[in-house]
DNA sequence: AGCTATTGATAAAT
DNA sequence: TATTTATCAATAGCT
C-alpha cells in the first residue's frame, strides 16, 4: 500500500521562511498550546494568562479565571503602589474601555472556544461523556429564544454605544 | 524483555486530587508549555506573554521579547470610556462568568446533536419579551444550542465591527 | 530526577 | 480552510 503522504517530519528551529506554511504553522501551534495551557489549569487549577500578538498583528488571549484578573494580580505584585504605577492606571483604562474590552473579550473567547473545539473531538471519538455532561445537554435544551434576542439587542446596543465613543473621541 | 512500567496512560481532564502528583504533574506540564511557547515565538516571530501562578502561589513568567514590553503593548492600546449601559454591564458579566466551562459544554453539544441540528431547520422566534435586570445569571445555562451558535455568529460579527471601530480610531 | 510505554501534537499532503 | 496520515514530541506512572 502506497503511503499517502510522509507524515509529521522534524522541523528546524528557526523563523519558517515560507510565509504561508508560518500562518498554517501559527494556528496549528497557538491552538495547540492554548490546549495545553488549558489543560495546565484544569488539572492543576491554577491561574495564568497568555497573550499573543500573531504574525498578522492580531492579539490572542487566554486567561483563567480571566485575562483581566490575573493580570491584576500579576501587575499588583510587580507594582504594589497602585495609585502611582503606570500600569495600573493602564489597566483601568483598559478595564473602562469599551471597544477593546468588548474586542479584547471577544478574541479570548474565540480563542477558548478553539481549545473547547479540540478537547470536544477527542470526546467525540471516545464517546466517554460523564453524567455532568448530559445533567447540562439537559438543561441546555430549556432555553427560550426571548433571551436570546434580548442579548442580541443588547449587543447591538454596546456596538452603537462603542461606535459613539469612538467619535466622540475625534471631536 | 518485561516490561519496565506502563508508560504513559490516559488521564481524566479534571483536578488532580493527589497533591503530590499534582505538583508533578505542574512542573512537567509548566515547562513543557514554555517551550512550546518558546518555539512558536522562534518558528514564527511572534510576541508573546505567559504568567502563571503555580500551586504554590510562586509566578512563572514567560515573554519574549519581554514580559513587560508584550504588557506594555497589550495595555497600551487601551482608552478611557465613560459607558455604563446594560449592554456594557451585561458584557462585563460575561466576561466575569465562567466563560470556559461553558464553552466547553457547548462544542461537546454541537458535536452530539450536528444531525438533529440539520434537519431542524426553523426556530421561530417571539421578540419583545423584557426581562428583570440580571436575568443573565438565572438563564445563562439554559441557552440552547441553535442559540448559542448564533449568539457565537453575532459575537464574530460583533468583533469585526469593533475590530474596524478600533483600526479608525487609529488613525 | 531519569526511563519507557503510550498518548498527544503536528508537518506534510489532500 | 479543513481533514487525514505518518511521524515526532510530550508525559503518566515507575523507579
Amino acid at each position: 500500500m502506497p503511503r499517502k503522504n510522509k507524515g509529521r517530519q522534524k522541523i528546524e528551529m528557526k523563523r519558517i521562511t515560507n510565509e504561508s506554511n508560518l500562518l498554517v504553522a501559527f494556528s496549528k501551534r497557538y491552538a495547540g498550546l492554548f490546549k495545553k495551557a488549558s489543560e495546565l489549569c484544569t488539572l492543576c487549577g491554577v491561574e495564568m494568562v497568555i497573550i499573543i500578538f500573531s504574525p498578522t498583528k492580531k492579539v490572542f488571549s487566554f486567561g483563567h479565571p480571566s485575562v483581566y484578573s490575573v493580570l491584576d494580580r500579576f501587575l499588583e505584585q510587580s507594582h504594589p503602589s497602585r495609585s502611582r504605577s503606570r500600569a495600573y492606571q493602564i489597566m483601568q483604562h483598559y478595564r473602562n474601555s469599551n471597544i477593546r474590552e468588548l474586542n479584547m473579550q471577544l478574541t479570548n473567547l474565540l480563542g477558548q472556544l478553539e481549545v473547547e473545539k479540540k478537547t470536544s473531538k477527542e470526546h467525540k471519538k471516545t464517546r466517554n461523556m460523564r453524567h455532568e455532561d448530559y445533567w447540562w445537554d439537559a438543561h441546555l435544551e430549556n432555553l427560550r429564544v426571548e433571551e436570546l434576542e434580548t442579548l442580541k439587542d443588547a449587543m447591538l446596543e454596546l456596538k452603537k454605544n462603542s461606535e459613539r465613543q469612538v467619535e466622540a473621541y475625534r471631536e
